[in-house]
DNA sequence: TTATTTTGCGTGTGCGCACACATTTTTTCT
DNA sequence: AGAAAAAATGTGTGCGCACACGCAAAATAA
């Protein structure tokens, strides 16, 4: 018996027959008498056979060619991380047959979503792990992919009807209810906080809706409890950056804002967008919350503009929904068809230890 | 060439020698002349050679023995989740070759420390894995692995001068700055607040003096600020929970406390033998951040009695320990001397996320 | 009965690598 | 110069498994 586990080898001789014998049972190819089936099942009971993955992978010489959809990360800062994560398993992977290949899209064009899926569904892949930013144009793809067999992971955004393989990402709802949490901690009511909502079609953006829902449910809990006060809540949606209004309705908003604004949440990663206007109206002490450790983020967290960051984890959402994938195909490991990522609660006193990784 | 990657074969054949030379060159074995070890080299830079892991662990049919050197997690509950992280890694890793070796010792008791570190030298494992809490009875074993050529990777406790290969776990003194802001924000001075200690014998541990080394820094660093008011802070070593010198203390200290206690701090997860005398004298508004995961502690951080508990990620600090070993042993990675953990934030809207894994 | 199919089982090769050993080439010594 | 030693290089086997193939015995058909 080998040094560390018992072999194929071991569990035919003990019962009499040739490793052959034992690799039909082993796999179901069929083939072989049912009682010496039974006696070779008995025998790898018995020795708590486990296969070595090593040698399985290595023998079988099977590739895996694996499909991720995933917007553009030269377009936007936030999507740098997960094809990091993306990228990492994939080197890990790599020994196990596993190649990946890349169809970015313009995270703000549902054209562009549109080609690479229909590219991604040509290309025949094994798997495919995508970030359904879309919607309605994603329902198509995943029947799409069901008829072809091709079994599918999302990140970033769940869709429940998804009937994906899996979702690996947070849950939005929960990771808004936590940012209402943050904005009120210490500061009794009476006082108004704001959702800003930064270039986003909502309509179409399930996460970022969610977000809102477990917001405005986390004040709608705290009003139930008579002690507390009263808390308003105002929600805002800006366009682009770079559109011109995005400044206007931002000046407005601080100008004419009753004192009672004690905090912003901002839905997505583009808090540093706000940041500004709050040093240029002295309004510091104005709670900002905001979500990823983007660079600029960190310069702001660092200057005490914003308050709290939650962590989406996006690296490891990529990571994580690669492995899906390959523990699925590969390792045939049963996937767990929810993987929430923790919803990190940074400050300037840990954000230290959450970077890099 | 093969599917997915280049062989030493495809080298040997670009380099026209045979794979017993590449072998060679990879490996420093010497014996190959100048000029073909740099015709070798230049070809496997050309062809981006990455040696297939699972082939090289198969062929070279080694094993490795590591030793574990940790608390008995029968005695204490936090003590289990190291272990469970250390079992997770080993059942990664046993196809690698790897077995582990366990010696538990009774986390108070220097003694069995010394006894089980003894058996575990004797074992002459090939790496060693240990959570040195006892400071002065350590630093003996340490030398002697080092001259027995023996790798040691420590977790928990952080010993700067311990020379070695690796710590994993937390920035202690971080994680008490950390503490201090959680218990502060929102608590404008005057204040006073409570570091507790909980059966500690502070002068041999080094991490939880260095929490509260962290912790007292905060509020140092705070009163630079002139416009911030006075921060009182205070200490109490509290005895082993089952001493009545325990309640009577803690006792005490609730019923004559000046209104100014605002926050208790405790160093170590034992915040659940706290939070009950909160409860039974109203105090539960008083704010109470501890640390870990613990059952109880999840139970008192659901009735509001806990507000903060800092992750320690033990399940984590064991897996990557022996993963430490296990890059430096089997794969021959570069190991980082600090691999500090996050410094997780929990509160009740997030605690879900951080359970199981 | 003999020829043919089916079923049951064993054998052999290769996956990419490590490592021991055999063989060839070069250097050194007498 | 030839012999011996040393250096350089090639060859072969095994790691545990998957998988194709081949061969025997049993079942069926002619």
């Amino acid at each position: 018996m080998g040094k560390n586990g018992v072999r194929l080898k071991d569990i035919a001789a003990k019962a009499n027959v040739s490793v052959g014998t034992v690799d039909r049972v082993l796999h179901n190819r069929g083939r072989v008498a049912e009682d010496v089936r039974q006696k070779v099942l008995r025998m790898m009971q018995e020795l708590d056979y486990e296969p070595n993955l090593l040698a399985r992978t290595l023998g079988a010489n099977r590739s895996y060619r694996l499909a991720v959809l995933h917007p553009d990360h030269t377009l936007d800062p936030y999507w740098e991380a997960p094809w990091l994560g993306i990228e990492k398993a994939a080197r890990e992977l790599k020994a196990y047959g596993v190649s990946v290949l890349s169809f970015p899209y313009a995270l703000t064009q549902v054209a562009s979503f549109r080609q690479q899926a229909q590219a991604a569904t040509e290309a025949q892949p094994d798997g495919i792990l995508v970030a359904p930013l879309f919607y309605r144009e994603s329902l198509a793809f995943f029947t799409a992919w069901q008829q072809a067999q091709i079994p599918y992971v999302l990140f970033n955004t769940h869709i429940a009807e998804a009937q994906a393989l899996s979702y690996v990402g947070q849950d939005s709802y929960q990771s808004g209810v936590l940012a209402g949490k943050l904005l009120q901690l210490g500061q009794p009511a009476p006082a108004t906080f704001l959702i800003a909502h930064i270039g986003e079609d909502i309509a179409n953006a399930v996460h970022v809706a969610e977000k809102e829902r477990g917001f405005r449910d986390y004040f709608a809990q705290l009003a139930t409890d008579p002690a507390q006060g009263t808390y308003t809540l105002r929600r805002l949606d800006l366009p682009d950056p770079t559109d011109p209004a995005f400044a206007r309705q931002l000046t407005t908003l601080l100008d004419e804002t009753p004192q009672q604004l004690q905090g912003i949440f901002v839905s997505t990663s583009k808090a540093y967008e706000i940041a500004p206007y709050l040093q240029a109206y002295h309004r510091e002490s104005l709670r900002l919350v905001g979500y990823d450790l983007l660079e600029k983020n960190l310069h702001f967290l660092h200057e005490n503009v914003i308050d709290f960051l939650i962590n989406q984890n996006p690296k490891k959402q990529g990571y994580r929904g690669l492995y899906a994938l390959a523990d699925q195909l590969v390792f045939k490991k049963e996937v767990a068809s929810i993987k929430n990522l923790p919803l990190d609660i940074i400050t300037k006193e840990n954000v230290h230890y959450y970077l890099d990784k």
